[in-house]
DNA sequence: TCCCCGATTAACT
DNA sequence: GTTAATCGGGGAG
């Protein structure tokens, strides 16, 4: 573990898969009523010439933010239920980005318990759709800037060490399965799945 | 315009 | 293990 490093900005310009396990270790965070956040603990990369990702076919109203340059969020509606939200990676116009799947709880605990309606708080973070509705993420924040002083932030955090890292296959996708573009933290309570 | 189905979740049997 | 919930993107006609 090693603690109060700083983020390159740089590294949002490399290419998602180069990317998303960078962003392990990270602190994620909204100020949105209150400040909530949590340490990243499981992403998952999507390229333009992925077909699993929505950039496969190309820029459309839904997915622009994702050919935005790297260090912007991209948020999306899934099973019209769910959002879920990216860090867009890679230069302008290059249509990539890291889908961030599990947080471990830092601040805001209590506003979490209560958008989540639950007590538990190893649910509160655990799986895309679940921590954005615990940080108050929605479409309302789609493009807007990662690094700085807004609403939406990321700090450094605890960086893990390599040892702790594993990757595997994306989760609940039905092409392109044998990119092991899943990161995250070993026996990590918070993490999605085993 | 119609139709299918998804980078999910929780509540079932 | 299975399934419903509920919106909108995108391909087909």
């Amino acid at each position: 573990m090693e603690r109060n490093y700083n983020i390159e900005p740089e590294i949002f310009l490399e290419p998602a898969p180069l990317l998303a396990p960078k962003l392990l270790g990270l602190e994620l965070g909204t100020s949105l009523g209150g400040e909530t956040s949590g340490l990243i603990v499981e992403v998952e990369a999507y390229t333009q010439d992925d077909p699993a990702s929505h950039a496969f076919r190309g820029i459309s109203q839904r997915n622009k933010a994702m050919f935005l340059p790297g260090g912007h969020l991209y948020v999306y509606l899934i099973y019209g239920i769910h959002h879920c939200v990216n860090i867009v990676a890679g230069p302008e116009g290059q249509g990539e980005a890291v889908l961030i799947r599990a947080l471990e709880p830092v601040k805001g605990i209590e506003l979490m318990k209560k958008r989540r309606a639950t007590q538990n708080e190893r649910l509160l973070t655990r799986g895309p759709g679940n921590l954005c509705q615990a940080l108050g993420i929605d479409r309302k924040l789609q493009g807007v800037p990662i690094l700085g002083e807004g609403e939406t932030w990321l700090r450094a955090g605890i960086r893990p060490t390599a040892d702790t890292v594993q990757f595997s296959s994306r989760i609940g996708i039905s092409v392109a399965k044998e990119r092991q573009w899943r990161f995250f933290i070993k026996e990590n309570p918070f993490v999605s799945r085993a």
